[in-house]
DNA sequence: ATTTATTCGGACAAAATAATCTGATTATGT
DNA sequence: ACATAATCAGATTATTTTGTCCGAATAAAT
């Protein structure tokens, strides 16, 4: 069962989070960055791949090369990496799956589940990964 | 992209808020329901057999047969299909895929997603299926 | 130049989810 | 008894998601 986002989702907050406690290391590779939170190296590679073509990520080709964060982690919002990699469909779309759903055809559940909606949009468009950082640098020592 | 639910979960809710609405019309055949809620017709009858096993759906066999709902619809909440189909883990499990995520080892949004799963936890547990006749009544010409 | 270590890109494989098919069983009406 | 029409159960297929592999390009150090 998805909790609400994909894994390449998940895997890829887990890993901007990580970059942005980490800033000041520079560049870290895929490997460390695979083995510090456990999840499979080629796969979360190839996540920073597309979070690099979408400008949150940097990455530095070649013989210590890697992966850091692209701008100023007060500058990233949690719901860019949910736009760059699982989109925002989700914050459209019909939680029980009727077709076109909306304030004027509303499924049964529409005015409840959309009040939940929004707090979790407004929730990941006010924080920035600046927010985390001692949160998450807590977190990878337990994992 | 799963919004929340899978699949199964969001057809079943679709199929079991369809029965409490036509209750008074006794059971109904899996055609009848695939069609009007356009889904596909194999895929919704194996839910309601499943949801059958659990006790939340009636069926009867042979001909003239069909599904109708189990018991009062007052008394079926939505959190009940929900953990009938999906499991109730979603509301345990990281939103982020950390591992062992608790208030002990907290992930760095384990604070602010909280609060918003125990809104949806708390409104899916509140919802009992009468509350949805007219909605879906509604709902279901426009499909 | 060559070696080494990395990202990158594409193809591939495995697993999970969604959907379909087929046949058995059950119940109804003639 | 028989024909009909439905659920039910299990197997199968299709699609999507998740994860792996390999080779090319890139960059640093010797």
């Amino acid at each position: 069962m998805t909790v609400i986002f994909s894994k390449k989702c998940e895997y890829g907050m887990q890993a901007v989070l990580y970059l942005s406690a980490y800033m000041e290391k520079g560049v870290i590779r895929a490997e460390d960055i695979a083995s510090s939170l456990k999840v499979p190296k080629e796969f979360v590679s190839k996540i920073l791949q597309s979070l690099t073509a979408s400008g949150i990520v940097y990455s530095k080709k070649g013989k210590f090369g890697g992966f850091s964060i692209a701008k100023d982690p007060a500058q990233i919002r949690l719901i860019d990496i949910v736009a760059a990699i699982d989109g925002l469909e989700m914050f459209n779309s019909c939680v029980i799956g009727f077709p076109h759903c909306s304030p004027e055809t509303p499924c049964p559940v529409h005015d409840k589940w959309g009040e939940l909606r929004t707090l979790a949009y407004n929730m990941l468009t006010e924080e920035t990964l600046d927010n985390f950082k001692d949160k998450t640098l807590n977190k990878i020592k337990t994992i």
